[in-house]
DNA sequence: AAGTCGTGGGT
DNA sequence: TACCCAAGACT
């Protein structure tokens, strides 16, 4: 695993090349929630801006809240980003600046769960842990070919992973195994030609590698109803600020009245405003709901203190969740007659 | 401990 | 198109 690691590491910005000093934790750290559930792709242009904005600890630590928000707009759960600046805190306050050094005290931080604590354990700190993501519950239930269906298999797969972890390099072989999940052991048609365990690998044994991980059935979407109010005036839309807590927690938002179970029409404006409803909709998809908005403006001619007036033109550096930059796209090129 | 929490890319 | 999936954490 190390050689082929050693051979076909990607080369990634939070990363540092096999064989030299570990990277600077905190941009391990940064990565790591960043990467949770998001692909490297999407993550790479958003690493840059957070390391130039707030190169370590004590900058993120000082940083102002909602411009962090606004930094972390379009990533998407973003609990991470509130965690982010939480840890920071307790870091600077608690800790002289600078991450505990073992997984446990890892663990005990904001927005680290166990698979984050073992992974900066081992990749930044050189220590020996069990990192299991996504991507190496997978190559180890094929290795092992193990048939119990997640999330029940979970505590034998880490047990089958803390059989194989090397005592030296531990981070590396973990990162090595998620660039095999990535790029070799992938969830359909893995390439089981092309991979180093092959020889060792039950699952590749059986003919049948893509069966494992077992999967439990999913639970079908709900579909759920909302409306979106784009207050206007003088060339400015009314945003509001999300709750702290909860579904775009935080986030600045376009103002929008009750989500249910049917399209609730105009019930509940943010301001009172001679109201109508555009044609057309916008759709949208969450972890475990659909939503479908109807798009209602209403032009002001008075102010109103129900939120924040931004200018229209300038809205995509709002940092609007990409639930409501997509609305405001639409409705603004419903306004301009395309 | 099952449900909550985003988004974009791949197929 | 519709579904799957991702460097998970928190409650």
């Amino acid at each position: 695993m190390l050689a082929w690691y050693d051979a076909h590491a990607r080369t990634l910005p939070w990363r540092a090349p096999p064989g030299e000093p570990a990277p600077d934790p905190y941009r391990v750290w940064l990565s790591e929630i960043m990467l949770q559930q998001t692909t490297v792709a999407t993550v790479r242009p958003k690493f840059a801006l957070f390391t130039a904005r707030w190169p370590d600890f004590a900058a993120l630590a000082a940083a102002d809240e909602a411009e962090v928000m606004t930094a972390w707009a379009g990533l998407g759960y973003y609990a991470r980003a509130r965690n982010l600046i939480a840890c920071a805190k307790v870091v600077t306050a608690r800790h002289g600046g600078a991450f505990p050094g073992t997984e446990a005290a890892l663990r005990a931080l904001p927005g680290i769960g166990d698979y984050t604590a073992a992974a900066i354990a081992s990749i930044a700190f050189g220590q020996r842990a069990v990192v299991v993501d996504a991507n190496i519950e997978r190559v180890v239930a094929r290795l092992f070919a193990i048939d119990q269906p997640l999330p029940a298999a979970r505590p034998a797969i880490r047990a089958a992973a803390d059989r194989i972890v090397p005592d030296m390099r531990s981070g590396d072989f973990a990162q090595g195994l998620m660039d095999l999940g990535s790029g070799i052991c992938t969830p359909r048609a893995p390439k089981c030609l092309a991979c180093p365990l092959n020889h060792d690998c039950a699952g590749f044994a059986s003919g049948a590698p893509e069966a494992y991980p077992v999967k439990a059935a999913k639970a079908a979407k709900p579909q759920r109803y909302g409306t979106i109010f784009w207050a206007e005036r003088q060339g400015q839309v009314l945003l509001v600020r999300r709750p702290p807590r909860g579904l775009l927690g935080g986030m600045r938002a376009l103002p929008t009245g009750p989500w249910a179970d049917a399209a609730p029409g105009l019930a509940d404006p943010p301001t009172a405003a001679d109201w109508r409803l555009l044609g057309g909709t916008v759709a949208h998809v969450f972890t475990h709901f659909r939503l479908e908005l109807a798009l209602a403006v209403g032009v002001l001619d008075r102010h109103s203190n129900a939120g924040e007036w931004w200018p229209v033109a300038e809205l995509d550096s709002a940092g609007l969740p990409t639930v409501f930059a997509k609305a405001g796209a639409a409705i603004r090129a419903a306004l301009s007659g395309d």
